[in-house]
DNA sequence: GACTAAATGCACTACCGTTGCATAAACTTA
DNA sequence: TAAGTTTATGCAACGGTAGTGCATTTAGTC
């Protein structure tokens, strides 16, 4: 059993053919990608799988979304200890204008909000638009 | 010649019916509103009219748009010398869960962000999502 | 009033997210 | 290992939103 299988099942995900792709695809990947990039890289997937195998990787804490603004949810692998859901561990997320890539800024904590009174936060989704290093050179 | 007429003038915006009426709704929402809405408020409307009307106000720095994360752009009208374009301008956006509206937080500025070498920042969206005050009694 | 430019209405496309249902694959247990 | 059950997959289809092309109307100009 290989490492990743043994991460899925850790996970209680069943690690299936497709499931195990779509973990290596996103692990080479630096950036947050849409369900549609990665209906392209493999020809042969059907877009219905891939988004419910997204989904079953959120709810287990595999990935997070990201919605960068472009109106397409994009994912990521969470990071080693990653806690997606604890407002602490919220990081920023740069989109790209030129290349149009998503790339998690996962240094880059969100520092605690002030609200005006009885607001109370669940979720905070801190996207900066630009230009990335790979373009500005 | 009304007040609004005079403003949407004065934006190099001709004031025809149908502006004038989507500028008054908007102001008077408190609350950032999606396309949507905007044709259910109005029955005789026309989703491509105000599809237009909306892009062209946002051409003129009349409304700013809002991806609050639904998937569904929200505009709100600009306050008197917003400037939506200039990064420090930017306020926050408060999504309820509850209630599904958006506000603008106008009095939130966002800080300006610590960018990793090379990356060149030319957009903030900042986006909470939680409970709203009203939906919090 | 004739001409020109802009605004509107209608039809239609494209894309994304999502669901229902039938089938196939993988686990369970006798 | 065969039968039965759960889970994953494939296919088809729906619904909503953004966006465009084109004809028509409306509004400004001369």
């Amino acid at each position: 059993m290989t490492a990743i299988e043994q991460f899925l099942e850790q996970k209680n995900i069943r690690p299936t053919a497709m499931r195990i792709l779509v973990y290596q695809f996103l692990d080479t990947k630096e950036i947050a990608v849409g369900l549609t990039a990665i209906e392209h890289a493999f020809d042969k997937a059907e877009r219905t799988t891939l988004y419910r195998t997204l989904k079953t990787f959120e709810e287990k804490g595999v990935v997070h979304q990201i919605d960068d603004g472009t109106g397409t949810t994009k994912y990521a692998l969470c990071e080693a200890g990653c806690n997606c859901d604890v407002e602490q561990d919220l990081h920023l997320h740069f989109h790209c204008t030129k290349c149009n890539e998503t790339t998690c800024l996962t240094d880059h904590k969100i520092q605690p909000m002030n609200l005006p009174d009885n607001f109370t936060a669940e979720d905070v989704n801190l996207v900066v638009k630009g230009i990335c290093d790979k373009c500005n050179d």
